[in-house]
DNA sequence: AAATGGCACAACCGCGGGTCA
DNA sequence: GTGACCCGCGGTTGTGCCATT
């Protein structure tokens, strides 16, 4: 079918915003709200077509815009979530706090991607260009599997980028409904939580949505050489009672966290998410676990995730099962000295540009100094760190 | 001082998904 | 089931600024 314009583009203004255009956007959208925005620029006196006013406001005039230079800390989780999520700046956007999509694409495009690829990595991949040198080994096929495991991630968190925006739409009613239950469920110590926060602004710096891939970095960094088991399970303590979802306006998760999507278990053995949310995007995307009218089937006892069994703790903190535990004190020592330093600590400088010099020890590529096992080492830490994203979110995050 | 090239970023374009009548 | 519409997303372009020659 033809697709109709989304507007009558006759005698509609394009190109760069004046500021009086601005505030008359800023004008009527504080008082009107922006509501349909093909009907916007008419009530608000301008001529332009609706989707330029709804990207200017988006991406510019929107008031909780954090603006200005990226901080180290920003870039490293641009490119450790683009390793994870590709170029899905949507969804990236979800974990970085006040930056919009526009913004992160504009920033990898400019600086990010040209950074990794003087690093010799291919910012598509990011794997190193001479990866292919391994092929003949395990350290590869080990590299191969934490790249299936990051596009396992990649699926799923793009279904909860997803559901964080669905379930937007109708935070506040179930707010209302759910206050009651949480203050008769609180009470309990062994209340378990699984909570996707439902704001974005909030999200990322909460970062409540990487659970299993928290749980796959302590199972990588503790032992890698179990990748070779692509299907082990996560499940929640037998002993603790059925999950009871709670939703708080505060208490134990802070002012700032609004958590809307709740699970509720039901017999120990389903997960049922309270409203009539629709979770096609796992079901399609992750081929993992089966959500029917929301109901997350057989999934709460047995949610795959990939690579190793993770009892969750009726404190909500995770504990591996079998042989794991032990190990896990390298995990922070290996993901905090990989990534960072090999791309960031080396750009001290103000701009924070590469060196250019062919000297530098990072540029592989040109100094030829780097050996087989470096690329494994590198790769290693490199995926290390993107996992390491998750540990390093802030103490409030309420999911462990 | 003028010309030129590169960079950064705002804005546009086209496509696809979702919704509704 | 179909078509129209709205909206969001990712890719691309246009433009202004700045550094260099």
């Amino acid at each position: 079918m033809g697709r109709t314009p989304c507007c009558d583009k006759v005698g509609l203004k394009k190109g760069p915003w004046t500021p009086e255009e601005d505030q008359k956007l800023l004008a009527y959208i504080e008082e009107h709200g922006h509501g349909c925005w093909r009907a916007l620029p008419s009530k608000a006196g301008l001529q332009r077509c609706g989707k330029s006013c709804r990207l200017r406001w988006t991406n510019y005039l929107r008031p909780d815009i954090k603006r200005g230079k990226f901080s180290l800390q920003e870039e490293q989780t641009i490119i450790q979530l683009h390793a994870l999520l590709g170029n899905r700046w949507s969804a990236i956007a979800t974990h970085l706090s006040k930056r919009t999509d526009n913004e992160i694409k504009n920033y990898w495009n400019t600086h990010l991607k040209k950074r990794l690829t003087k690093m010799g990595i291919d910012p598509i991949t990011h794997k190193h260009k001479n990866d292919t040198l391994l092929s003949s080994d395990g350290q590869s096929k080990t590299v191969a599997n934490l790249s299936h495991m990051a596009q396992w991630e990649s699926a799923r968190l793009e279904a909860e980028a997803r559901l964080v925006r669905e379930s937007k739409i109708r935070s506040h009613s179930l707010q209302n409904q759910l206050a009651s239950s949480m203050f008769s469920s609180s009470s309990s110590a062994s209340t378990s939580l699984i909570i996707i926060n439902n704001n974005k602004q909030e999200s990322s710096s909460s970062s409540p949505r990487l659970d299993i891939l928290k749980a796959w970095n302590n199972g990588v960094s503790n032992g890698i050489g179990d990748l070779e088991s692509p299907t082990s399970t996560l499940s929640f303590s037998e002993n603790a009672p059925p999950i009871m979802a709670t939703t708080s306006g505060g208490g134990i998760l802070g002012e700032n966290t609004i958590p809307m999507i709740e699970f509720v278990g039901c017999s120990g053995s389903s997960v049922k998410e309270e409203g009539d949310q629709e979770w096609k995007g796992y079901e399609s995307s992750t081929n993992l676990t089966e959500y029917k009218d929301g109901i997350m089937e057989n999934s709460m006892t047995t949610f795959t995730c990939g690579l190793h069994e993770l009892t969750m703790s009726m404190e909500g903190a995770p504990t591996w099962s079998g042989s794991h535990e032990s190990l896990r004190a390298n995990d922070h020592a290996i993901a905090e000295q990989g990534f960072t330093n090999l791309l960031l600590n080396t750009n001290s400088g103000d701009d924070r540009s590469l060196s250019e010099g062919g000297g530098d020890s990072n540029n592989r590529d040109d100094s030829g100094s780097g050996s087989g096992g470096d690329f494994y080492e590198d790769n290693k830490n490199y995926w290390n760190s993107i996992l390491n994203l998750v540990t390093s979110s802030p103490s409030n995050t309420p999911m462990f």
